[in-house]
RNA sequence: UCCUCAAUAGCUCAGCUGGUUAGAGCGACUGACUGUUAAUCAGUAGGUCCCUGGUUCGAGCCCAGGUUGGGGAGCCA
């Protein structure tokens, strides 16, 4: 694009030994007497800009002084290769203009609390990891987008004001519609079928809405959903095309997004190895038994694993306790100079917050394991049954033919064994559970209509719905996958909330 | 809704067994320093100890109730 009369950050490496001009905001400075560092970030990436007092006016040597944390300027400067930086180059800095010196910046250098970060989530995502973070989402979804096009499905959006509810489970949001209640989409999937009949293979892309008062890092009450939806396909088919579609957009996003997973720090052998992987496609039946250790998988047992994974933490507690010990031993002997104790006083409070994240992790474990060997046949998963399971592989795990009593009413049932339904759902491995969910659909009318009266649904909400059995119904299959559920695994974030710009969740609908 | 943990400076936290005027680091501000990578060094300002009630000669600390938040369960992607 000619539009801009400026260069990005992205694009140093082209315009090295050039002339350019930075528009951005100061994200770092550090100054001595004759030298301003100046970390700048554009919304492109991150660069060091020097300005040398020998090499420029007194007046913009003053100005460049006066900046403050985040204030907006331009300026100009020579492209210089650097290894030690970020980027690989910096800015030599002959010119600058200030656009405005910001106010003081709340977001410091130093860790922040969670809440206080949600609190300022508009700021929050100019800093370096939470850009990274959304830079993925936009790679992941537009990855997604591409896989699909690619194969020829359509993009078809569902509705989001919805008069009844889809599965009936979930509580849902009720908003008044002109006069009548109405409730904010859970899932697109019911008008996916329907789309799929008209054009084959569609995907729905779309916020969709749980009012769960979930307190979890899991869970999201406004979250992003893709629904696939394919006429002519069977449980089997819709496996392949999950594995495919999972496998091609961890690879895109690897291969698009090195430095934004360097940033977040991510260990990308794991995600390369994962999408290398056959993923284990497994019955019900057996994932019970390995859920209750009583199925081992390449002689690891679940509950061994979970009992070794506390005996870990605890020793790691301990390991850590003593460090914060041995440094504040250190302190107290007074032998050390202000920068030393203040180096070991910041480790201090790290390692605290390290030992109280593993000793939550530590108090629940126990509860995990009780709920694992107690399982009984023919439950849902709970989140830690998951993490269970998936605790024994190194890549994502299918998991299909559910019991049909825990599973949504538009499911097919087994027809070699009725009790059960064709339905799967996909667990991301290092517990970050299910990322998807899918089934055949019931295709028989009489069936179909028989599960809607069984759950005591509405009939006449779905009779549009059973429709689409009555006028030429086909075997048909789909799946949903949660956005910002993948885009956690892939960045391997700690909290779903940091995987989407505005998060809302139970209590927080601000910023 | 249940279990569990927490709330002290703008931020992250310390504050011992209940005892006089509540501390530190970071950030901000002033100054020193030619290459820093969370720079360093000296100094200055900054407090409704979440709220209400109680116990006590005396409460940041103990008790009761509430509010807000973290983690988990349920539910789910």
């Amino acid at each position: 694009m000619s539009i801009e009369k400026f260069q990005y950050i992205r694009s140093l490496q082209a315009h090295e030994g050039q002339m350019v001009t930075i528009k951005g905001w100061v994200s770092n400075k550090r100054d001595s007497k004759g030298l301003v560092f100046l970390i700048m970030r554009d919304g492109s990436g991150f660069a060091q800009c020097v300005v040398d007092a020998a090499q420029v006016s007194e007046e913009i040597f003053e100005r460049a002084k006066r900046l403050t944390m985040e204030s907006s300027l331009s300026l100009q400067g020579t492209v210089v290769k650097d290894e030690k930086q970020i980027g690989g180059y910096e800015i030599r800095v002959t010119d600058l203009e200030i656009i405005q010196v910001a106010q003081e910046y709340p977001i410091a250098k130093k860790e922040h609390g969670v809440e206080f970060l949600v609190e300022n989530r508009h700021l929050w995502l100019r800093s370096r990891k939470q850009w990274a973070m959304m830079r993925v989402r936009n790679r992941v979804i537009f990855a997604i987008h591409t896989f699909f096009q690619q194969n020829d499905f359509l993009q078809m959006d569902a509705p989001i004001f919805t008069g009844n509810a889809c599965e009936g489970t979930s509580t849902l949001f009720e908003t008044d519609f002109y006069g009548r209640p109405a409730y904010l989409s859970q899932s697109g999937q019911l008008y996916g079928e329907a789309l799929a009949m008209a054009h084959g293979k569609i995907y729905t892309f779309g916020p969709t809405f749980r009012a769960e008062k979930s307190k979890t890092r899991r869970h999201l009450s406004e979250f992003w959903m893709i629904e696939p939806e394919m006429a002519f396909y069977d449980l089997d088919m819709n496996m392949d095309l999950i594995e495919a579609f999972l496998k091609y957009v961890v690879q895109d996003v690897t291969a698009h997004c090195k430095e934004e997973l360097e940033i977040l720090e991510r260990n990308t052998a794991f995600l390369e190895n994962a999408v290398a992987l056959k993923f284990p496609r497994i019955h019900y039946d057996d994932a019970v038994a390995m859920i209750r250790g009583e199925k081992d998988v390449d002689g690891k047992n679940s509950i061994k694993l979970l009992e070794q994974d506390l005996a870990d933490i605890k020793a790691r507690i301990a390991e850590i306790e003593k460090e914060i010990a041995d440094r504040e031993a250190k302190i107290s002997g007074g032998s050390l100079k202000q920068g030393e104790i203040n180096f070991n006083r910041n480790k201090i409070d790290t390692l605290k917050n390290e030992v109280k994240e593993l000793e939550e992790k530590a108090n629940n474990i126990p509860q995990w394991l009780n709920s694992a060997l107690n399982f009984e046949h023919g439950n849902d998963f709970g989140g830690s049954d998951e993490t269970v399971l998936t605790r024994m592989f190194n890549c994502p795990v299918m998991v299909y033919n559910w019991p049909a009593a825990v599973k949504a009413f538009y499911m097919k049932r087994d027809p070699k064994d009725p009790r059960y339904v064709k339905g799967v759902d996909v667990l991301a491995p290092e517990g970050y559970g299910e990322i998807v969910g899918g089934a055949e659909r019931e295709d028989n009318y009489e069936l179909l209509l028989e599960r809607i009266n069984h759950e005591q649904l509405p009939v006449e909400a779905f009779d549009w719905y059973l429709d689409l059995r009555k006028y030429g119904t086909v075997p048909h299959a789909g799946f949903g996958l949660g956005l910002e559920r993948m885009v956690m695994w892939i960045s391997g974030g700690q909290h779903i909330r940091e995987a989407i710009p505005f998060p809302r969740f139970y209590g927080r609908l601000e910023p």
